[in-house]
DNA sequence: AGGTACATGTAATCTGTTACATGATTCA
DNA sequence: TGAATCATGTAACAGATTACATGTACCT
């Protein structure tokens, strides 16, 4: 959905070199969100033109090229718009997962209309799907290549419950639309470490 | 993942113009799979090229511009070859939905040890996931920005939980390797529609 | 006459993937 | 000294998205 969000958004939770991130990805990040090393080192090229972050030089070893990244004000205030402007359709359910990975790490970002939205969305996908359920598939014995299609729509519907399920637990952890916590801790100063 | 063979097999299910291809793709097959219309016409004209499909101009009104096209041998045969011949990775659910798709609709292709092989593969990331749960997660009390981050990781748990069980009920409708139902009905005569 | 659905396409752009390339450090 | 890991990048290509463009058929 949108790479340089999910880096910006991995990089509040801890800023890291390109190589830390994409090793990131392919772990924690990477169980919903993906991106190689190429698009990584292509992204944080662009986003330290756009000023959304600045290279922290590695004061350990000054010989190495390793360069840690930093998100900026600018760039949080990027994450936050983002995480707020940018309405998900009812797949997005990875760009979801990256919102509350945005939320739990930049304070409450007001998600919950949000989720309510989506939980409409989802289960009127849901009616379609059983409606389909009971108008292909209600007859008793069907041959293989039904069994087969049947089995396809199931694996939908499934999904689609279980996901109802969990967006219903997960709705009483988030408020309404809210402020921004603008006095969160900033892990690395803008002002000492940019220009 | 493929869009050229989600083409294929859809059409395999019954011939279509692009026109309908697209409307297809943002009903049943775009359940689990998306072409826009410029995707789909750029397609079909390749594929017409590398003698895929044909096209078979519409008898009924010979005026419209309509154009139906319809899977040749080649085209069926290279649906089988990508069937058994690209291997998936565990979050590939979708192109394995395709696969069944393709199974039922051109007879079995054997898909019984791959469903196997991902089954293993993805009782593997559960347990991985069940153990981040246990050390990260399993102390009593949690504060929100930890409570978000377990509720995305449940909702991996869970979608794991549910695809497992899923393939488990598949699993008895696929028998193992097998050879190709030559002699499948064929919807439209390839000798009579093209060259 | 005007709007909607049908029907197909081109062009420009953006994103993602693959291949190639370089060089430092660490350990056997 | 040679292999693996660390670390960053360029270049070419393939795939997807968006905007633009055109014209017919049908209904009101």
């Amino acid at each position: 959905m949108s790479t340089p969000h999910a880096i910006l958004i991995a990089l509040l939770e801890k800023p890291a070199s390109g190589y830390d991130l994409a090793r990131r990805f392919d772990r924690a990040i990477g169980f919903f969100w993906r991106a190689t090393h190429q698009q990584i080192y292509r992204e944080l090229g662009r986003m330290v033109e756009a000023g959304w972050v600045a290279v922290v030089e590695d004061e350990a070893d000054a010989a190495t090229r390793r360069k840690v990244y930093c998100v900026l004000a600018v760039g949080r205030e990027e994450v936050v718009r983002w995480v707020r402007e940018t309405p998900l359709g009812r797949e997005d359910r990875n760009a979801f997962l990256l919102k509350l990975r945005a939320d739990a790490v930049v304070g409450p970002l007001g998600l919950r209309d949000e989720l309510l939205r989506l939980i409409d969305e989802n289960r009127a996908q849901l009616v379609l799907y059983r409606e389909i359920e009971q108008r292909d598939f209600g007859t008793p014995s069907l041959m293989r290549g039904q069994q087969l299609q049947y089995a396809i729509l199931k694996a939908g519907i499934r999904a689609q419950e279980v996901w109802l399920e969990w967006a219903a637990d997960v709705l009483p952890l988030l408020d309404g639309d809210s402020d921004v916590d603008i006095d969160v801790k900033r892990r690395c100063d803008p002002l000492r470490s940019a220009d």
